[in-house]
DNA sequence: AAGAATGTTATGTA
DNA sequence: CTACATAACATTCT
């Protein structure tokens, strides 16, 4: 569930959502509050998505900030909202629809300097405008270290996953293990243009899709999951059968076309 | 029923 | 300082 794309389509809804009301949310040990406006309530000012961090800015200059992990999950329901289901971390509730959280890896309140502190070491996140791709660029152009680690290092780039990871460097055919700076300066084009593509396709049809432009809409509304990707989690590639190696890079399952990548 | 899974951080090691 | 490994934490599904 949670690659970037995700997050910020979630960002996208609470704000619409939420935004200038009071919200009953995340007290500080991330257990959830109920009652909106009750005296765990403060006025939301904003949503914001950083990779794949959520940032609810609150009137108090307060921070609500939630990350997603593994198994971070919010359920919608219209109102009235059934109870509660697990262990429940928030609860936000709209006019029409009721927004609950559960299993989320991080979700506390933060002050100003601890979520500057936080946003401070996250690194650029290609679906934001504000986006630095030259610092993004560089951190990957120069390093020694493996491509494939350093798409997944948040620190660089924010939001790409395992997932993102093994599809944008399969479509440039750039074999997960090669240095950063062995890369060829005149690569069609480097990953950050694919993360920008890929992401953004994933938050317009809320759900990865890593296929040509002309067949993404096509493809989007008619495949089944297992035919969107090209090679992740697959032992061979779906368009050609070519076999698909396997094998752990950065403490994830990496993925790479025997015959393409190197 | 064990194990894997779209993630991050802190800590230890080389 | 960098890179890599490991553990910890959350939960659901096969």
């Amino acid at each position: 569930m949670p690659e970037g794309h995700t997050i910020h389509q979630l960002a996208r809804d609470h704000q619409s959502c939420f935004a200038g009301r009071p919200v009953g949310m995340l007290s500080p040990q991330g257990r959830f509050a109920d009652q909106a406006g009750g005296s765990e309530g403060r006025v939301l000012i904003s949503v914001e998505a950083l990779g794949k961090h959520l940032f609810y800015r609150f009137d108090d200059k307060l921070t609500g900030h939630v990350h997603l992990g593994l198994f971070g999950k919010f359920r919608v329901q219209k109102n009235p909202a059934a109870n509660p289901r697990g262990a429940g971390r928030v609860r936000l509730i709209g006019n029409e629809r009721t927004f609950a959280l559960n299993g989320p890896n991080q979700c506390e309140l933060l002050d100003c300097q601890q979520s500057h502190v936080l946003s401070g070491r996250l690194g650029q996140d290609p679906l934001r405008r504000d986006a630095d791709v030259k610092a993004a660029r560089e951190r990957i152009g120069r390093s020694k270290r493996a491509v494939g680690s350093g798409l997944l290092d948040q620190s660089v780039i924010a939001g790409t996953g395992n997932i993102y990871r093994s599809e944008l460097l399969f479509l440039q055919r750039i074999h997960p293990e090669r240095r950063g700076a062995d890369m060829s300066r005149d690569a069609s084009l480097p990953p950050w243009e694919w993360a920008v593509r890929l992401l953004g396709a994933g938050v317009r049809y809320h759900r990865i899709i890593t296929v040509t432009r002309e067949e993404e809409g096509r493809l989007s509304s008619r495949l089944p999951t297992s035919e969107r990707l090209h090679i992740y989690k697959k032992s061979h590639r779906s368009c050609c059968g070519g076999p698909v190696d396997q094998w752990s890079l950065a403490a994830r399952t990496a993925y790479a076309c025997q015959a393409c990548q190197q």
